[in-house]
RNA sequence: CGGGGUAUAGUGUAAUGGCAGCACGAGUCCUUUGGGAGGAUUUAUUCUCGGUUCGAAUCCGAGUACCCCGACCA
């Protein structure tokens, strides 16, 4: 991607309504835009994040066996009924259509799912099957907060799981815990699993919190086990459930994912329902789990960032390499040029500064702001000795090399 | 939903009730090219509506938007 033509702005400073570091970042560096309270816009940059985001929750979804579908948002007041949800979900976003017809934008999709799920399932040998969507999700939220930390409108990855028992339940609650820790650690994020209220839907659940300034939950962080306590049960709590010991650590966190074990919750009221083995009846067992992707990205910038600017995890960054043009002779723009060809023909993706009419000072401040891993510069400088300069985001040192084995050093680091 | 705050150029900010200014950005021209470079020049319906006043960015009222704290929160 020519930076020329890349359709983004980097501020100087955030506009005074934001406070949170990440927010101010992503405004600043081009990712995102508010469009109102609760609501943003992604911009090319800040896409291709959630992206690369998305993609590595498929992945990992499709790992343990995920089906992907899509629900609609747009959903039936009668479904919204039958769980009793279209009064005590207080953020539920209700809407009327035509003829007075009713409907709510889904916060979530129990209520969608489960009477789909129950047009498949007759038999035990039905089950088990686990379904994920990722789609946005709308919440009339009475306070937005922390730019993508809270908002009304967001894209949710939500899977759910069906079973005959509570056996098979857990033993999949437990793969979705390795999942969801491999996806958290591909975005570069250090999270940790945390004993939480199951609010509407169970007695307890688990969530998966980040360290952060910006959170608005406070977690116990077990010394021993590294096992974590929200607060919000964290009263009735004295020694870590894992472990037995009672030595804690208090931070400041965000939730980025979570799971419950829905039991029959959903069951009953939409009467899911299958055939065991011995011809009875039985309620089907439920699970359900769901990562925020906005939220997640901005997580991620909380955990990672400096002064200067956002410091993007390799799998989660807009692109691989940004390649800076110092310079605009011939020889210098023929050479970034060839670069950059070359890079992109072995599959590396480049944002690459050719603007001739930019400063060399303000092409770094912008590079460091935007935070791409791996930065190149292409200057009379390095060309007298036939090099390109390569330098890490998070480090000081730079690096010269010869101009016709930067492809492969690139390629080379990024296995 | 309760409480508090803010609203002036794209962004950040100034202006006793008396000429709307500054910095950065952006446009044009020139110079410059290794850490937000320099010069010239251009860039505003002071959130909206109403009121007070000779005169309102400034005071008053209403509205709207946004932010923060709390409550709430899959």
């Amino acid at each position: 991607m020519y930076q020329s033509k890349l359709f983004y702005k980097t501020l100087k400073k955030a506009p005074k309504s934001v406070e949170a570091v990440s927010s101010a970042l992503l405004t600043r560096a081009g990712f995102i835009d508010q469009a109102g309270a609760g609501s943003y816009s992604f911009l090319p940059l800040g896409l291709k994040v959630l992206k690369k985001i998305e993609n590595i929750i498929r992945e990992e979804m499709i790992a343990i066996e995920g089906q992907e579908i899509l629900m609609p948002a747009l959903t039936p007041k009668e479904n919204w009924q039958k769980t009793g949800r279209w009064e005590s979900f207080d953020v539920l976003f209700k809407l009327k259509g035509n003829n007075k017809k009713e409907y709510a934008l889904a916060p979530t999709h129990e209520e969608i799912i489960s009477p789909l799920a129950k047009k498949i399932i007759l038999s035990y040998k039905d089950l088990p099957f686990y379904l994920f969507q990722i789609q946005t999700k709308f919440r009339d939220e009475l306070r937005v907060k922390s730019g993508l930390l809270r908002t009304r409108e967001f894209l949710m990855k939500d899977l759910y799981s069906f079973h005959t028992n509570q056996r098979d339940l857990e033993n999949y609650y437990k793969k979705v815990t390795k999942a969801y820790l491999n996806i958290f650690k591909r975005c570069g994020i250090k999270t940790y699993k945390t004993l939480a209220s199951g609010g509407s839907f169970s007695k307890y659940s688990h969530e998966y919190q980040t360290i952060a300034e910006s959170g608005e939950d406070i977690i116990y962080i077990c010394n021993n086990c590294q096992l974590a306590i929200n607060r919000e049960i964290k009263s009735g709590v004295r020694k870590c459930p894992d472990c037995n010991q009672s030595k804690f650590d208090k931070k400041k966190a965000v939730e980025v994912g979570n799971m419950f074990q829905l039991g029959d919750k959903y069951s009953l009221p939409f009467e899911l329902k299958f055939q065991d083995k011995e011809s009875k009846e039985k309620s089907v067992i439920m699970g359900c789990y769901g990562i925020g992707l906005g939220r997640l990205m901005a997580a991620v910038v909380e955990n990672s960032h400096d002064n200067k600017g956002i410091i993007w995890p390799k799998e989660v960054s807009p692109f691989q390499v940004h390649l800076i043009q110092i310079g605009d002779n011939r020889k210098v723009k023929q050479s970034a040029q060839k670069v950059y060809k070359d890079l992109q023909n072995k599959g590396v993706e480049v944002l690459y500064d050719d603007r001739a009419d930019k400063a060399p000072g303000e092409k770094f401040a912008e590079a460091d702001l935007i935070g791409i891993p791996i930065r190149l510069v292409v200057s009379e400088k390095t060309l007298k000795n036939n090099c390109v300069e390569i330098k890490k985001r998070e480090k000081t040192k730079v690096e010269l090399v010869k101009i016709n084995r930067i492809s492969r050093k690139i390629c080379c680091q990024k296995s």
